[in-house]
DNA sequence: CTGAAAGCGCTTACAG
DNA sequence: CTGAAAGCGCTTACAG
């Protein structure tokens, strides 16, 4: 078959005009056909006499046009982060499981452990989005966005007053994490934080320092820093701050990401420092990559896939009108013991 | 101050209309000034103004209103085959850094592997995009799509004829890979392809079987599978056929991608597998992890940034109207040997 | 330099 | 059940 008689080749574009004329309707009616709202209101007749000129045409609803005279369009903006990191890409299939093919995913990115201007999604907002997921906000973000409609925010502990939340119980896995640092004999962690300041982080941190302190285990302060979620930045931290911390009997190191891990990881190995004998090493996010890193990681494991899938869910009831049961989820987390803390 | 006061504050629309009212002109004057078409078509009286009364407005064009009356919109779509994959992070990072603020950035993906229906993208064409990127196609893929409009091709070997590309000379890294097993002693290895049927993965292959053979290294067919891109997936895969493998003498696997090559690693340890001693293994695409798996990963380095970026610029160039200087460029590959070939 | 007006493609009261 | 018409917000010839 020839391209050009092809339906979708190029050419002018296929109006809903076209297809009324070739059905013999007006546009009104193709619009109700196109948008399957011809309860008792379209005849039988027509409705297969319209359906068969869309499909002869080739015809598909002009996104553009239609979004304008409705007022919103089908596209639902994700605001994240962090998109290098391989739990986003996660998160992203849980809520394309969700959204399905009624709605198109747009996803507001930037480098790795930056967060995206208000004035950048402000300027998505001009596309009128039907909604928006925000992954590991910060209230300073949200607060600025002032976004009308529909809105779930995900990963965003804290922030419960700005709109509904899938959230993590990463303070669960924490404490799980410092027990077992703690039952293996160490007294004295370092913590490395993530710049970002967003408030999974501070939770992370703050449930394992207040559950170390519990059992035993001492964090100083100056065994506490902050680097980007990038292995080799948290590498090159590590390697400055390990001298020091080793003199201080720092015998564990807990990272606010195993993608940071991945870096002590790295930068242990090649300053000959044996783990788990000499230096524990654990993470949170639960990559696949943990499973085979040298030595495999501990890590607190974080159900991506299902944040994201149920972030979607909620947010197709906000946008379908639909009463949220229950606004404020939370899903479970849990430690991974591996090799890297023996 | 007050979120009502605020220019981006909810509430009524800001519209062209109520900018020109402020500032006494007619809203053709506005969209001059916003759109900065001014240059001998408005008076500087009137571009201060309008532009004082945008800022005071908090007026942001509506994307769906100017998209319409162009007939064109500011989003690229970029069509993927799989998101999961830390490597396409990067190529997104390329190919944000060319667009900048000037396009938005729509992402059309599915589960690992599987490439989009062209049905999906047609969907996604209603929405007028002002280009399209297409990562790893096949040809049935860009048969059927048959898209107007600027197209630019990413790692894409041998469909120059359909759009521009920008692609990886992956075949000169699949060459020193097999040159660096051979000259390690390898003489029968097996290959993991991906399922997806996508010419670079063919490229990958072919080149390394080529080379292989001329250094002396046989690769049975039945040493020759495919298998999801995906680390369970081949760690499934490896494990079915590793004995019959072994008994068959093969000491080197080298798989399509390192995500791949991690499940390999991953059931190899599991089977008391010794690397590089009993079996080789070597990957393409060299993601982050190559370098702290266990053992570290050689991987065929692919330049995914430099990739992404690129085929931004061509894009733009296309979009701009201006004709490319070098419709068709490729980028360097080169091996780099870590410890899982010893 | 300026504005009135047509038009982009669609959806939705509205009148019949 | 049906269609003419208004309107979504913008851009762009066009006439002045």
């Amino acid at each position: 078959m020839d391209t050009l008689d092809r339906p979708n080749a190029r050419g002018p574009r296929v109006t809903a005009a076209m297809v009324a004329e070739r059905a013999g309707v007006s546009t009104a009616t193709v619009s109700l056909v196109a948008n399957g709202k011809t309860q008792g209101r379209v005849s039988k007749d027509n409705i297969s006499r319209v359906r068969e000129a869309i499909s002869e045409l080739g015809y598909v609803v002009d996104g553009i046009g239609s979004s304008l005279a409705k007022g919103v369009s089908s596209i639902v903006i994700l605001v994240a982060p962090d998109i290098s990191n391989p739990f986003f890409a996660k998160v992203i299939a849980g809520v394309r499981e969700s959204l399905r093919a009624d709605y198109q995913l747009l996803l507001s990115v930037t480098d790795a452990g930056e967060f995206p201007q208000a004035a950048d999604v402000r300027k998505l907002m001009a596309f009128r989005p039907a909604g928006l997921l925000v992954d590991a906000p910060n209230s300073d973000f949200l607060e600025e966005l002032s976004a009308a409609g529909p809105l779930v925010l995900l990963d965003a502990p804290g922030l419960e007053s700005y709109a509904p939340t899938v959230n993590l119980d990463v303070a669960h896995g924490a404490r799980e994490l410092a027990a077992h640092l703690a039952d293996s004999g160490h007294t004295r962690a370092a913590y490395i934080d993530s710049v970002t300041g967003t408030a999974t982080f501070e939770l992370r941190r703050n449930a394992f320092l207040k559950e170390a302190g519990a059992r035993g285990i001492s964090v100083p302060p100056d065994c506490i820093m902050s680097t980007r979620i990038d292995l080799g930045a948290a590498a090159e931290a590590f390697a400055g701050a390990w001298p020091r911390w080793q003199r201080q009997g720092v015998t564990a190191v807990v990272c606010g990401t195993d993608t940071q891990a991945y870096g002590v990881l790295q930068e242990a190995r090649v300053a000959g420092v044996r783990m788990p004998q000499d230096l524990a090493v654990a993470g949170f996010d639960d990559l696949p990559y943990s499973a085979t890193s040298n030595p495999s990681l501990t890590s607190v494991h974080l159900p991506a896939v299902p944040l994201g899938r149920k972030a979607g869910q909620q947010l197709r009831g906000l946008m379908e009108g639909i009463e949220l049961e229950e606004p404020h989820v939370t899903l479970d987390s849990s430690l991974v013991v591996r090799g890297s803390t023996g």
